[in-house]
RNA sequence: GGUGGUAUAGCCAAGUGGUAAGGCAGAGGUCUGCAAAACCUUUAUCAUCGGUUCAAAUCCGAUUACCACCUCCA
């Protein structure tokens, strides 16, 4: 049974979709004034995790994220660059795909921009003006929060304990023309010069929070079952889109709310983000790390838990990655020596290491738990295939089970290539073979440590020498 | 000021009342001509103080440190 934290009820919960069998999510992505850094990465990598393991139970899931394309940032940053938003946004998105790609990321079903949905966004803040819940004041629309009875219920914040200004945010004009200092923008007016479109209340833009709730209604339906994002976002951007969905469409908008927790950097383990210009972004990472090593690192921990970003942290995942290939080449190797058919107990062993994997991941996605279930299936995978005799289906199917399990962690594992390609290096490991049945060692270990600088490692095993190459 | 989070071995990290999973690194061993890979063995009383209980890392209270959110951020 799988169950979830929501941080609404701030319970774990059983999942249950409104259509059974069904999964609607929505994950708020990116501003794409820039490169996504690490932590951008952890909150997609979680949620692509959430969804791989929903796919792994058999669940269909419509993963709709969005773009963030026109904010204020977005303004500052494309005048810095002397481009246009547009010209900016096409730019980061397309960086924001290369990335994600990279790391393994499945694409959502739908990637919707918010400047593609100007109309719907129009659409739904005139309701919210003719429901009362909001005002239009010199050209800035704004939602009346207090008028809605739950404001606050997300982040457990009382609307009167909130204190106006903390993050230094907000401009002491804007605050003024508001009707309550806790009001948040729907819609802002353009300044000259500024990126806009028309709307009754004059040229401007949509604010950052209705752009969700609007995306969320037109791709996913008025209530969905999984919303999520980082746990900066969770007040003010939830809080607010909770508070327009319901006040617009009159039904329950989100049934569990999953936060992310943060990366975390340096010695005080401060968040890593844009804001504190203490970030690393993906597209550089990935030049000197395996992505697929970032991809197994952001899965050693817990999605709701800070996880401490560090060189150190990194090469842990590395040398554990590496063990679970080098487990998977072990079996591989031993396919061509392999008898036909199956052993009669592995399938019900396999069943065991499944159930395993999935009690640990159905207690609200502890990858953590799950990769020890891995780590357990690894070494029962090396014991078999030391074996004096193994059967060719046994192996196919422990590598099948290693291979789907590490694939929810966005991991893929790569076949051996047992062609070398090579006659002269072919002709040396024969050399070497007939050096060490003459006992002649000096020679066997100057062909291994030959082929050593070449990038080839030998190793001798009952079956033969095997050979794989040096990853880097 | 309000709200939330974190604190477990050298490092990473599970564990939410029944006597500390797992991984990395380290040590010893098996296998090997030597290696490599693999396997086996081995390493902690859980930030501090107090309380509840037959029993607490787990519950309650206080304290400390660090992090985060309070209309920019994943």
């Amino acid at each position: 049974m799988l169950t979830l934290y929501n941080t609404l009820t701030r319970k774990q919960e059983e999942f249950k979709p409104v259509t059974p069998g069904v999964v609607n999510m929505y994950v708020c992505g990116p501003t794409v004034y820039n490169y996504i850094h690490i932590g951008n990465a952890r909150s997609a990598i979680a949620f692509d995790t959430v969804r791989r393991y929903l796919e792994f139970k058999g669940y269909k899931v419509n993963y709709v994220s969005n773009f963030t394309d026109v904010d204020d940032k977005m303004i500052k940053a494309a005048h810095e660059q002397g481009i246009t938003v547009p010209e900016l946004a096409d730019k980061y998105i397309k960086a924001f795909e290369e990335d994600t790609k990279a790391i393994n990321i499945k694409s959502a079903t739908a990637h919707p921009r918010a400047t593609e949905n100007i109309p719907e966004i129009i659409e739904f803040i005139r309701d919210l003006i003719e429901k009362g819940y909001a005002y239009a004041v010199d050209g800035d629309v704004y939602y009346r929060a207090r008028k809605f009875k739950d404001y606050g219920e997300l982040s457990g914040q009382s609307i009167n304990d909130l204190e106006v200004g903390a993050s230094e945010h907000v401009s002491a004009d804007e605050v003024n023309k508001k009707e309550d200092p806790i009001d948040f923008a729907l819609w802002k007016a353009a300044k000259p010069g500024e990126i806009s479109w028309d709307s009754p209340w004059g040229k401007g833009r949509p604010g950052w929070h209705i752009e969700c709730s609007v995306m969320s209604t037109k791709y996913l339906g008025k209530t969905i079952d999984i919303h999520g994002g980082g746990q900066d976002l969770e007040f003010p951007h939830h809080e607010n889109e909770i508070a327009q969905s319901e006040a617009e469409n009159g039904q329950t908008f989100v049934n569990y709310w999953m936060h992310n927790g943060f990366v975390t950097i340096g010695r005080d383990n401060e968040k890593m983000s844009k804001s504190l210009h203490n970030f690393i972004t993906v597209h550089d990472i990935i030049k000197k790390v395996d992505p697929q090593v970032l991809r197994f690192f952001m899965a050693t921990t817990q999605y709701r838990r800070p996880i401490q970003y560090s060189e150190d942290n990194l090469i842990d995942a590395k040398n554990n990655l590496e063990h679970i290939q080098t487990a998977y080449d072990n079996l591989t190797y031993r396919e061509k020596d392999a008898e036909d058919g199956v052993d009669a107990d592995i399938e019900s062993k396999l069943a065991e290491f499944r159930l395993d994997f999935t009690t640990a991941m159905d207690d609200d996605i502890n990858t953590q738990n799950g990769i020890a279930v891995v780590y357990r299936l690894v070494k029962f995978a090396n014991i078999y295939a030391q074996q004096d005799q193994v059967k060719l289906d046994s192996l196919k199917a422990i590598k099948d089970l290693i291979q789907e399990l590490v694939s929810i962690f966005g991991v893929e594992l790569s076949e051996s290539n047992n062609e070398l390609n090579d006659e002269h290096i072919e002709q040396l490991i024969m050399e070497r073979d007939e050096a060490r049945k003459n006992k002649n060692f000096a020679r066997s270990d100057e062909i291994r440590d030959l082929l050593k600088n070449q990038g080839i490692i030998l190793e001798d095993t009952p079956q033969g020498t095997r050979f794989k190459r040096t990853s880097n």
